[in-house]
DNA sequence: CCCCGGCCTTACTTTTACCTTAATTTTAAG
DNA sequence: CTTAAAATTAAGGTAAAAGTAAGGCCGGGG
Protein backbone atom coordinates (compact mmCIF):
# COMPACT_ATOMS: atom_id res chain seq x y z
CA UNK A 1 0.00 0.00 0.00
CA UNK A 2 1.50 3.46 -0.97
CA UNK A 3 0.26 6.48 0.62
CA UNK A 4 -1.10 9.28 -1.29
CA UNK A 5 0.78 12.40 0.70
CA UNK A 6 3.92 12.93 2.21
CA UNK A 7 2.86 12.73 5.72
CA UNK A 8 4.12 13.20 9.09
CA UNK A 9 2.44 12.13 12.15
CA UNK A 10 3.06 13.31 15.62
CA UNK A 11 2.31 10.19 18.20
CA UNK A 12 0.67 11.68 21.55
CA UNK A 13 1.15 8.58 23.74
CA UNK A 14 3.19 7.41 27.00
CA UNK A 15 3.25 3.61 26.48
CA UNK A 16 6.94 3.03 24.45
CA UNK A 17 5.16 -0.33 23.21
CA UNK A 18 2.43 1.35 21.17
CA UNK A 19 4.73 4.02 19.87
CA UNK A 20 7.16 1.12 18.60
CA UNK A 21 3.86 -0.62 17.06
CA UNK A 22 2.52 3.02 15.39
CA UNK A 23 6.26 2.78 13.84
CA UNK A 24 6.14 0.00 12.45
CA UNK A 25 2.58 0.40 11.04
CA UNK A 26 3.21 3.34 9.50
CA UNK A 27 6.31 3.18 8.33
CA UNK A 28 5.30 -0.06 6.17
CA UNK A 29 2.58 1.75 4.80
CA UNK A 30 4.76 4.78 3.38
CA UNK A 31 4.09 7.35 6.17
CA UNK A 32 7.65 8.92 5.99
CA UNK A 33 7.90 10.17 9.81
CA UNK A 34 6.41 9.21 13.07
CA UNK A 35 7.28 11.38 16.08
CA UNK A 36 6.89 10.29 19.66
CA UNK A 37 6.09 13.14 22.36
CA UNK A 38 5.55 13.23 25.50
CA UNK A 39 4.47 16.07 26.66
CA UNK A 40 2.50 17.68 23.23
CA UNK A 41 2.32 21.13 24.86
CA UNK A 42 5.68 21.36 25.06
CA UNK A 43 6.46 19.89 22.17
CA UNK A 44 3.62 22.08 20.10
CA UNK A 45 5.98 24.58 18.68
CA UNK A 46 7.92 22.32 17.12
CA UNK A 47 5.60 20.11 14.79
CA UNK A 48 4.24 23.04 12.80
CA UNK A 49 0.27 22.04 12.42
CA UNK A 50 0.74 22.56 8.54
CA UNK A 51 -0.56 20.87 5.66
CA UNK A 52 0.65 17.17 5.84
CA UNK A 53 0.65 16.58 8.99
CA UNK A 54 -1.68 14.61 11.41
CA UNK A 55 -2.31 13.76 15.10
CA UNK A 56 -2.90 11.21 17.30
CA UNK A 57 -3.95 10.71 20.65
CA UNK A 58 -4.36 8.14 23.17
CA UNK A 59 -6.97 8.83 25.40
CA UNK A 60 -5.21 7.83 28.61
CA UNK A 61 -2.71 10.35 29.14
CA UNK A 62 -1.35 10.42 32.38
CA UNK A 63 -2.84 13.93 33.17
CA UNK A 64 -5.86 12.09 31.67
CA UNK A 65 -7.14 14.96 29.68
CA UNK A 66 -6.27 14.43 25.94
CA UNK A 67 -9.68 15.45 24.98
CA UNK A 68 -8.82 19.21 26.53
CA UNK A 69 -5.19 19.22 24.65
CA UNK A 70 -7.42 18.00 21.71
CA UNK A 71 -9.84 20.73 21.90
CA UNK A 72 -7.02 23.51 22.09
CA UNK A 73 -5.28 21.60 19.58
CA UNK A 74 -8.43 22.04 17.25
CA UNK A 75 -9.10 25.72 17.72
CA UNK A 76 -5.86 26.13 16.25
CA UNK A 77 -5.52 23.67 12.96
CA UNK A 78 -7.56 21.97 11.30
CA UNK A 79 -4.89 19.14 10.47
CA UNK A 80 -6.58 15.23 11.05
CA UNK A 81 -6.54 14.32 14.35
CA UNK A 82 -7.85 10.86 15.56
CA UNK A 83 -8.23 9.14 18.66
CA UNK A 84 -6.82 5.76 20.33
CA UNK A 85 -8.35 4.11 22.90
CA UNK A 86 -7.55 0.96 25.50
CA UNK A 87 -11.27 0.19 25.95
CA UNK A 88 -14.72 0.69 24.33
CA UNK A 89 -16.46 3.25 25.96
CA UNK A 90 -19.35 4.74 24.45
CA UNK A 91 -19.22 8.00 26.25
CA UNK A 92 -15.97 8.48 25.56
CA UNK A 93 -16.30 7.86 22.02
CA UNK A 94 -19.32 10.68 21.62
CA UNK A 95 -17.37 13.08 23.13
CA UNK A 96 -13.86 12.33 21.11
CA UNK A 97 -15.60 12.66 17.95
CA UNK A 98 -18.22 15.63 19.16
CA UNK A 99 -14.83 17.85 19.65
CA UNK A 100 -14.00 17.24 16.60
CA UNK A 101 -11.84 14.34 16.24
CA UNK A 102 -11.35 12.42 12.60
CA UNK A 103 -12.09 8.98 14.18
CA UNK A 104 -11.93 7.31 17.10
CA UNK A 105 -10.11 3.87 16.99
CA UNK A 106 -10.33 1.11 19.44
CA UNK A 107 -7.77 -1.54 20.78
CA UNK A 108 -7.72 -4.09 19.53
CA UNK A 109 -6.97 -2.78 16.46
CA UNK A 110 -6.24 -4.02 13.11
CA UNK A 111 -3.43 -2.76 11.95
CA UNK A 112 -3.98 -2.23 8.48
CA UNK A 113 -7.68 -0.66 9.45
CA UNK A 114 -5.63 2.03 11.05
CA UNK A 115 -3.47 2.58 7.93
CA UNK A 116 -6.45 2.46 5.93
CA UNK A 117 -8.67 4.93 8.06
CA UNK A 118 -5.53 7.32 8.66
CA UNK A 119 -5.31 7.83 4.49
CA UNK A 120 -8.49 8.01 4.08
CA UNK A 121 -8.75 10.77 6.21
CA UNK A 122 -5.75 12.70 4.81
CA UNK A 123 -6.79 11.88 1.41
CA UNK A 124 -10.19 14.14 2.20
CA UNK A 125 -8.80 16.61 4.19
CA UNK A 126 -5.61 17.35 1.86
CA UNK A 127 -6.61 16.05 -1.59
CA UNK A 128 -9.86 18.65 -1.99
CA UNK A 129 -7.20 21.35 -1.64
CA UNK A 130 -4.90 19.93 -3.78
CA UNK A 131 -6.60 18.85 -7.41
CA UNK A 132 -9.09 21.99 -6.98
CA UNK A 133 -8.34 22.70 -10.51
CA UNK A 134 -8.55 19.51 -11.64
CA UNK A 135 -11.28 18.27 -10.03
CA UNK A 136 -13.51 17.64 -12.77
CA UNK A 137 -13.91 14.23 -14.08
CA UNK A 138 -12.55 14.22 -17.92
CA UNK A 139 -12.08 12.23 -20.79
CA UNK A 140 -8.73 13.00 -22.82
CA UNK A 141 -8.50 11.47 -26.20
CA UNK A 142 -5.88 13.09 -28.08
CA UNK A 143 -6.79 16.70 -28.33
CA UNK A 144 -10.39 16.36 -27.56
CA UNK A 145 -11.61 16.87 -24.16
CA UNK A 146 -14.80 15.58 -23.01
CA UNK A 147 -16.12 16.52 -19.54
CA UNK A 148 -19.40 14.22 -18.64
CA UNK A 149 -20.72 16.36 -15.64
CA UNK A 150 -20.80 19.31 -18.41
CA UNK A 151 -21.68 17.16 -20.85
CA UNK A 152 -19.47 19.48 -23.39
CA UNK A 153 -17.24 17.92 -25.44
CA UNK A 154 -13.88 20.75 -26.05
CA UNK A 155 -12.32 20.36 -29.62
CA UNK A 156 -9.75 22.47 -31.43
CA UNK A 157 -12.82 23.40 -33.64
CA UNK A 158 -14.68 24.62 -31.17
CA UNK A 159 -16.87 23.21 -28.19
CA UNK A 160 -20.34 20.51 -29.09
CA UNK A 161 -22.38 19.46 -26.26
CA UNK A 162 -23.57 15.55 -25.76
CA UNK A 163 -27.42 14.88 -25.88
CA UNK A 164 -28.76 12.36 -23.48
CA UNK A 165 -28.27 9.11 -25.54
CA UNK A 166 -24.84 10.17 -26.70
CA UNK A 167 -23.86 10.94 -23.01
CA UNK A 168 -25.30 7.61 -21.77
CA UNK A 169 -23.62 5.78 -24.30
CA UNK A 170 -20.12 7.82 -23.71
CA UNK A 171 -20.52 7.28 -20.07
CA UNK A 172 -21.18 3.60 -20.42
CA UNK A 173 -17.72 2.99 -23.08
CA UNK A 174 -15.63 5.52 -20.56
CA UNK A 175 -16.25 3.04 -17.72
CA UNK A 176 -15.02 0.29 -19.54
CA UNK A 177 -12.15 2.15 -21.94
CA UNK A 178 -10.30 -0.41 -22.89
CA UNK A 179 -12.34 -3.38 -22.77
CA UNK A 180 -14.83 -4.88 -25.63
CA UNK A 181 -18.55 -3.75 -24.71
CA UNK A 182 -21.06 -5.24 -26.84
CA UNK A 183 -24.27 -3.27 -28.31
CA UNK A 184 -26.36 -5.01 -25.79
CA UNK A 185 -24.87 -4.21 -22.94
CA UNK A 186 -24.52 -0.12 -24.45
CA UNK A 187 -28.19 -0.49 -25.37
CA UNK A 188 -29.36 -1.40 -21.88
CA UNK A 189 -27.32 1.24 -20.74
CA UNK A 190 -28.94 3.76 -22.16
CA UNK A 191 -32.13 2.57 -22.85
CA UNK A 192 -35.02 1.90 -20.48
CA UNK A 193 -36.55 -1.45 -22.23
CA UNK A 194 -34.71 -3.82 -23.84
CA UNK A 195 -34.16 -1.71 -27.72
CA UNK A 196 -36.60 -4.55 -29.72
CA UNK A 197 -35.21 -5.45 -33.53
CA UNK A 198 -33.60 -2.05 -34.75
CA UNK A 199 -30.25 -2.66 -33.90
CA UNK A 200 -29.38 0.67 -36.22
CA UNK A 201 -30.24 2.97 -33.99
CA UNK A 202 -27.60 2.06 -32.13
CA UNK A 203 -25.00 2.36 -34.39
CA UNK A 204 -26.77 6.28 -35.65
CA UNK A 205 -25.74 7.06 -31.96
CA UNK A 206 -22.25 5.91 -32.43
CA UNK A 207 -22.23 7.97 -35.98
CA UNK A 208 -23.07 11.03 -34.34
CA UNK A 209 -20.60 10.22 -30.81
CA UNK A 210 -18.29 10.18 -33.61
CA UNK A 211 -18.59 12.86 -35.44
CA UNK A 212 -18.22 14.70 -31.92
CA UNK A 213 -14.66 12.76 -30.49
CA UNK A 214 -13.01 11.76 -33.59
CA UNK A 215 -11.04 13.89 -36.18
CA UNK A 216 -12.23 12.01 -39.30
CA UNK A 217 -15.25 10.04 -38.40
CA UNK A 218 -14.91 7.71 -40.91
CA UNK A 219 -11.23 6.63 -39.97
CA UNK A 220 -12.14 6.23 -35.88
CA UNK A 221 -9.05 6.29 -33.72
CA UNK A 222 -10.53 6.26 -30.48
CA UNK A 223 -15.03 4.94 -30.86
CA UNK A 224 -13.86 1.26 -32.29
CA UNK A 225 -15.72 -1.38 -34.10
CA UNK A 226 -14.96 -5.09 -33.16
CA UNK A 227 -16.75 -6.32 -35.67
CA UNK A 228 -19.24 -9.34 -34.07
CA UNK A 229 -18.76 -8.30 -30.56
CA UNK A 230 -19.16 -4.58 -29.73
CA UNK A 231 -17.49 -1.30 -29.47
CA UNK A 232 -14.37 -0.29 -27.97
CA UNK A 233 -13.07 3.40 -26.18
CA UNK A 234 -9.48 2.96 -26.89
CA UNK A 235 -7.19 3.91 -24.29
CA UNK A 236 -4.38 6.66 -25.30
CA UNK A 237 -1.77 4.40 -24.04
CA UNK A 238 -2.33 1.22 -26.20
CA UNK A 239 -3.20 2.83 -29.53
CA UNK B 1 -27.16 19.73 17.10
CA UNK B 2 -26.90 21.32 13.97
CA UNK B 3 -25.36 20.12 11.11
CA UNK B 4 -23.07 22.36 8.95
CA UNK B 5 -24.21 21.40 5.60
CA UNK B 6 -27.84 21.61 3.58
CA UNK B 7 -26.74 17.48 3.00
CA UNK B 8 -29.12 14.77 1.53
CA UNK B 9 -28.27 11.23 2.04
CA UNK B 10 -29.08 8.07 0.14
CA UNK B 11 -29.77 5.19 1.67
CA UNK B 12 -29.21 1.85 0.02
CA UNK B 13 -30.98 -0.48 1.89
CA UNK B 14 -33.70 -3.32 1.77
CA UNK B 15 -34.33 -3.19 5.17
CA UNK B 16 -37.68 -0.96 5.90
CA UNK B 17 -37.37 -0.81 9.56
CA UNK B 18 -33.35 0.52 9.45
CA UNK B 19 -34.53 2.84 6.81
CA UNK B 20 -36.73 4.23 9.21
CA UNK B 21 -34.48 4.39 12.23
CA UNK B 22 -32.07 6.32 9.84
CA UNK B 23 -34.62 9.11 8.33
CA UNK B 24 -35.31 9.52 12.23
CA UNK B 25 -31.75 10.38 13.85
CA UNK B 26 -30.64 12.01 10.51
CA UNK B 27 -33.82 14.46 10.48
CA UNK B 28 -33.34 15.01 14.16
CA UNK B 29 -30.06 15.95 13.48
CA UNK B 30 -31.03 18.58 10.83
CA UNK B 31 -30.77 16.28 7.46
CA UNK B 32 -33.23 17.98 4.89
CA UNK B 33 -33.94 15.18 3.05
CA UNK B 34 -33.40 11.55 3.27
CA UNK B 35 -34.19 9.01 0.60
CA UNK B 36 -33.92 5.79 0.36
CA UNK B 37 -33.48 3.28 -3.01
CA UNK B 38 -34.10 -0.85 -3.63
CA UNK B 39 -32.06 -1.00 -6.42
CA UNK B 40 -28.92 2.06 -6.51
CA UNK B 41 -27.36 0.96 -9.95
CA UNK B 42 -31.11 1.97 -11.81
CA UNK B 43 -31.79 5.13 -9.58
CA UNK B 44 -28.36 6.48 -9.76
CA UNK B 45 -29.68 8.85 -12.84
CA UNK B 46 -32.20 10.54 -10.69
CA UNK B 47 -29.94 11.19 -7.59
CA UNK B 48 -27.45 13.39 -9.38
CA UNK B 49 -24.08 12.91 -7.03
CA UNK B 50 -23.85 16.19 -6.47
CA UNK B 51 -22.35 18.96 -4.16
CA UNK B 52 -23.70 18.40 -0.79
CA UNK B 53 -25.01 14.84 -1.00
CA UNK B 54 -23.77 11.05 0.48
CA UNK B 55 -24.19 7.76 0.36
CA UNK B 56 -24.74 5.13 3.38
CA UNK B 57 -25.05 1.51 2.12
CA UNK B 58 -25.74 -1.68 3.38
CA UNK B 59 -23.41 -3.91 2.87
CA UNK B 60 -25.82 -7.25 3.18
CA UNK B 61 -27.44 -5.70 0.02
CA UNK B 62 -29.30 -8.75 -2.00
CA UNK B 63 -27.39 -9.26 -4.16
CA UNK B 64 -24.20 -9.29 -2.01
CA UNK B 65 -22.37 -7.10 -4.17
CA UNK B 66 -22.47 -3.92 -1.92
CA UNK B 67 -18.60 -3.41 -2.35
CA UNK B 68 -19.03 -3.33 -5.89
CA UNK B 69 -21.62 -0.99 -6.31
CA UNK B 70 -19.29 1.26 -3.98
CA UNK B 71 -16.53 1.25 -6.15
CA UNK B 72 -18.28 1.92 -9.20
CA UNK B 73 -20.12 5.15 -7.69
CA UNK B 74 -16.64 6.06 -6.54
CA UNK B 75 -15.29 6.02 -9.73
CA UNK B 76 -17.60 8.49 -10.64
CA UNK B 77 -17.82 10.76 -7.24
CA UNK B 78 -16.05 11.94 -4.33
CA UNK B 79 -19.31 12.40 -2.18
CA UNK B 80 -19.17 11.20 1.18
CA UNK B 81 -19.99 7.10 1.12
CA UNK B 82 -20.58 4.98 3.96
CA UNK B 83 -20.94 1.69 4.67
CA UNK B 84 -23.37 0.05 7.88
CA UNK B 85 -22.72 -3.69 8.36
CA UNK B 86 -24.75 -6.15 10.59
CA UNK B 87 -21.80 -7.67 11.67
CA UNK B 88 -18.40 -6.65 12.53
CA UNK B 89 -16.30 -8.51 10.08
CA UNK B 90 -13.00 -7.72 9.80
CA UNK B 91 -12.34 -8.43 6.08
CA UNK B 92 -15.11 -6.46 5.03
CA UNK B 93 -14.08 -3.77 6.90
CA UNK B 94 -10.77 -3.53 5.41
CA UNK B 95 -12.15 -4.31 2.05
CA UNK B 96 -15.00 -1.63 2.60
CA UNK B 97 -12.25 0.99 3.62
CA UNK B 98 -10.11 -0.30 1.24
CA UNK B 99 -12.28 0.73 -1.66
CA UNK B 100 -12.73 4.28 -0.41
CA UNK B 101 -15.37 4.34 2.21
CA UNK B 102 -15.47 7.49 4.40
CA UNK B 103 -16.40 5.10 7.53
CA UNK B 104 -17.66 1.63 8.26
CA UNK B 105 -19.88 1.46 11.14
CA UNK B 106 -21.02 -1.87 12.50
CA UNK B 107 -24.28 -2.57 14.40
CA UNK B 108 -25.51 -2.13 16.42
CA UNK B 109 -24.44 1.43 16.47
CA UNK B 110 -24.87 4.83 18.65
CA UNK B 111 -27.14 7.02 16.75
CA UNK B 112 -25.56 10.05 17.85
CA UNK B 113 -22.11 8.49 16.61
CA UNK B 114 -23.04 8.04 13.53
CA UNK B 115 -24.25 11.90 13.15
CA UNK B 116 -21.40 12.59 14.56
CA UNK B 117 -19.18 10.55 12.26
CA UNK B 118 -21.30 11.76 9.09
CA UNK B 119 -21.02 15.01 10.36
CA UNK B 120 -17.31 14.84 10.47
CA UNK B 121 -17.14 13.67 6.75
CA UNK B 122 -19.38 16.44 5.62
CA UNK B 123 -17.73 19.06 7.49
CA UNK B 124 -13.82 17.65 5.59
CA UNK B 125 -15.50 16.81 2.64
CA UNK B 126 -17.68 20.04 1.86
CA UNK B 127 -15.81 22.31 3.78
CA UNK B 128 -12.65 23.09 1.92
CA UNK B 129 -14.65 23.61 -1.36
CA UNK B 130 -17.53 25.39 -0.49
CA UNK B 131 -15.42 28.06 1.26
CA UNK B 132 -14.01 29.13 -2.34
CA UNK B 133 -17.51 29.92 -4.60
CA UNK B 134 -18.89 30.86 -1.53
CA UNK B 135 -16.54 34.08 -0.92
CA UNK B 136 -18.50 36.05 -3.30
CA UNK B 137 -22.31 36.37 -3.07
CA UNK B 138 -22.58 37.39 -6.69
CA UNK B 139 -23.22 35.59 -10.05
CA UNK B 140 -21.93 37.43 -12.65
CA UNK B 141 -23.51 36.61 -16.10
CA UNK B 142 -22.12 39.17 -18.60
CA UNK B 143 -24.09 42.88 -18.56
CA UNK B 144 -26.32 40.61 -15.63
CA UNK B 145 -25.79 40.35 -12.08
CA UNK B 146 -27.36 38.58 -9.21
CA UNK B 147 -26.86 39.22 -5.70
CA UNK B 148 -28.04 36.11 -3.37
CA UNK B 149 -28.16 37.78 -0.29
CA UNK B 150 -30.51 40.88 -1.39
CA UNK B 151 -32.45 38.60 -4.19
CA UNK B 152 -31.59 41.97 -6.77
CA UNK B 153 -30.86 41.51 -10.14
CA UNK B 154 -29.23 44.35 -11.47
CA UNK B 155 -29.48 44.18 -15.77
CA UNK B 156 -28.64 46.90 -18.02
CA UNK B 157 -32.59 48.17 -18.06
CA UNK B 158 -33.00 48.13 -13.97
CA UNK B 159 -33.29 46.31 -11.56
CA UNK B 160 -35.48 42.84 -10.30
CA UNK B 161 -35.79 41.11 -7.86
CA UNK B 162 -35.94 37.45 -7.20
CA UNK B 163 -39.34 35.50 -5.86
CA UNK B 164 -38.18 32.65 -3.02
CA UNK B 165 -38.68 29.76 -5.98
CA UNK B 166 -36.64 31.73 -8.63
CA UNK B 167 -33.83 32.48 -5.70
CA UNK B 168 -34.00 28.85 -4.72
CA UNK B 169 -33.36 27.40 -8.10
CA UNK B 170 -30.77 29.67 -9.21
CA UNK B 171 -28.76 29.10 -6.58
CA UNK B 172 -28.92 25.35 -6.95
CA UNK B 173 -28.04 25.82 -10.27
CA UNK B 174 -25.18 28.66 -9.69
CA UNK B 175 -24.02 25.89 -6.74
CA UNK B 176 -23.61 23.53 -8.99
CA UNK B 177 -22.48 26.17 -12.23
CA UNK B 178 -21.23 24.62 -15.26
CA UNK B 179 -22.55 21.29 -14.22
CA UNK B 180 -25.86 19.85 -16.05
CA UNK B 181 -28.63 19.74 -12.68
CA UNK B 182 -31.72 17.17 -13.25
CA UNK B 183 -35.07 18.49 -12.58
CA UNK B 184 -35.96 16.23 -9.85
CA UNK B 185 -32.44 17.48 -8.22
CA UNK B 186 -33.51 21.26 -9.00
CA UNK B 187 -36.88 20.32 -7.61
CA UNK B 188 -35.63 18.63 -4.35
CA UNK B 189 -33.90 21.96 -3.11
CA UNK B 190 -36.94 24.61 -4.33
CA UNK B 191 -40.15 22.12 -2.78
CA UNK B 192 -39.97 20.79 0.59
CA UNK B 193 -42.61 17.89 0.17
CA UNK B 194 -42.21 15.87 -3.33
CA UNK B 195 -43.99 17.73 -6.07
CA UNK B 196 -46.81 15.23 -7.37
CA UNK B 197 -47.33 17.70 -10.76
CA UNK B 198 -44.05 18.87 -10.94
CA UNK B 199 -43.77 18.75 -14.87
CA UNK B 200 -44.70 22.12 -15.52
CA UNK B 201 -44.32 23.95 -12.31
CA UNK B 202 -40.62 24.12 -12.98
CA UNK B 203 -40.69 25.09 -16.34
CA UNK B 204 -42.47 28.29 -15.86
CA UNK B 205 -40.41 28.93 -13.16
CA UNK B 206 -37.41 28.58 -15.38
CA UNK B 207 -38.87 30.71 -17.51
CA UNK B 208 -39.23 33.73 -15.52
CA UNK B 209 -35.84 33.20 -14.20
CA UNK B 210 -34.88 33.23 -17.70
CA UNK B 211 -37.11 36.66 -18.12
CA UNK B 212 -34.82 37.77 -15.24
CA UNK B 213 -31.86 36.81 -16.01
CA UNK B 214 -31.45 36.28 -20.09
CA UNK B 215 -31.03 39.14 -22.82
CA UNK B 216 -33.78 37.23 -24.79
CA UNK B 217 -35.37 34.85 -23.01
CA UNK B 218 -36.48 32.61 -25.83
CA UNK B 219 -32.49 32.62 -27.23
CA UNK B 220 -30.90 31.79 -23.37
CA UNK B 221 -27.21 32.22 -23.42
CA UNK B 222 -27.18 30.77 -19.86
CA UNK B 223 -29.43 29.28 -18.18
CA UNK B 224 -29.16 26.62 -20.74
CA UNK B 225 -31.69 23.43 -21.34
CA UNK B 226 -29.93 19.83 -21.20
CA UNK B 227 -32.88 18.20 -22.80
CA UNK B 228 -33.68 15.05 -21.74
CA UNK B 229 -31.24 15.35 -18.71
CA UNK B 230 -31.88 18.69 -16.98
CA UNK B 231 -31.08 22.14 -16.89
CA UNK B 232 -27.43 24.03 -16.46
CA UNK B 233 -25.89 27.35 -15.78
CA UNK B 234 -23.65 28.26 -17.79
CA UNK B 235 -20.32 29.19 -16.74
CA UNK B 236 -18.45 32.62 -18.77
CA UNK B 237 -15.72 30.38 -20.07
CA UNK B 238 -17.18 28.13 -21.73
CA UNK B 239 -20.17 29.40 -23.88
C1' DC C 1 -64.37 41.86 6.17
C1' DC C 2 -63.33 42.20 1.49
C1' DC C 3 -60.57 43.54 -2.13
C1' DC C 4 -56.14 43.76 -4.31
C1' DG C 5 -51.63 42.41 -5.99
C1' DG C 6 -47.81 39.43 -6.01
C1' DC C 7 -46.60 34.82 -6.43
C1' DC C 8 -47.33 30.14 -7.38
C1' DT C 9 -49.73 26.47 -9.75
C1' DT C 10 -52.44 24.30 -13.30
C1' DA C 11 -54.03 23.26 -17.87
C1' DC C 12 -53.62 23.55 -22.46
C1' DT C 13 -51.44 24.49 -27.10
C1' DT C 14 -47.36 25.04 -29.84
C1' DT C 15 -42.69 24.35 -31.01
C1' DT C 16 -38.45 21.94 -31.68
C1' DA C 17 -34.48 19.12 -30.72
C1' DC C 18 -33.57 14.67 -30.57
C1' DC C 19 -34.48 10.08 -31.72
C1' DT C 20 -36.01 6.49 -34.73
C1' DT C 21 -36.82 4.45 -39.02
C1' DA C 22 -35.76 2.62 -43.31
C1' DA C 23 -33.45 2.27 -47.48
C1' DT C 24 -28.84 2.24 -49.59
C1' DT C 25 -23.93 1.79 -49.59
C1' DT C 26 -19.60 0.27 -47.84
C1' DT C 27 -16.59 -2.82 -45.39
C1' DA C 28 -14.38 -6.94 -43.97
C1' DA C 29 -14.36 -11.91 -42.95
C1' DG C 30 -14.45 -16.60 -44.76
C1' DC D 1 -16.63 -13.87 -54.56
C1' DT D 2 -20.18 -14.07 -51.30
C1' DT D 3 -22.42 -12.53 -47.54
C1' DA D 4 -23.38 -10.71 -43.18
C1' DA D 5 -22.21 -6.82 -40.42
C1' DA D 6 -21.66 -2.18 -40.02
C1' DA D 7 -21.81 2.63 -41.92
C1' DT D 8 -24.09 6.19 -44.04
C1' DT D 9 -27.89 9.01 -45.36
C1' DA D 10 -31.91 11.70 -44.92
C1' DA D 11 -36.58 12.02 -43.86
C1' DG D 12 -40.27 11.89 -40.70
C1' DG D 13 -42.12 11.03 -35.89
C1' DT D 14 -42.32 12.08 -31.20
C1' DA D 15 -41.86 13.24 -26.65
C1' DA D 16 -39.72 16.97 -24.05
C1' DA D 17 -39.71 21.52 -23.33
C1' DA D 18 -41.53 26.22 -24.37
C1' DG D 19 -45.10 29.31 -24.41
C1' DT D 20 -49.48 31.29 -22.87
C1' DA D 21 -53.11 32.37 -20.08
C1' DA D 22 -56.25 31.64 -16.53
C1' DG D 23 -57.14 30.45 -11.76
C1' DG D 24 -55.85 29.89 -6.78
C1' DC D 25 -53.71 31.08 -2.65
C1' DC D 26 -52.27 34.23 0.83
C1' DG D 27 -51.03 38.33 3.29
C1' DG D 28 -51.57 43.45 3.72
C1' DG D 29 -54.33 47.54 3.53
C1' DG D 30 -58.40 49.88 3.06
Amino acid sequence: MKTIFDAKLLVVDDEPEIINLLKTILHQAGFTQVISAENCRQARELFALEKPNGVIFDVTLPDGDGFLLMQELRQQSHVPMLFLSARDEDENRLLGLGLGADDYITKPFLPRELVLRLSGILRRVYQPLQTQPLAEECLVLGTVTVNFKSGIVKTSDGDKTLTAKEHALLKKLWENQGHIVTADSLCRSAWDDDLYGYENTLMVHIRRLREKIEVDPSQPQYLLTIRGMGYKLAKESNR
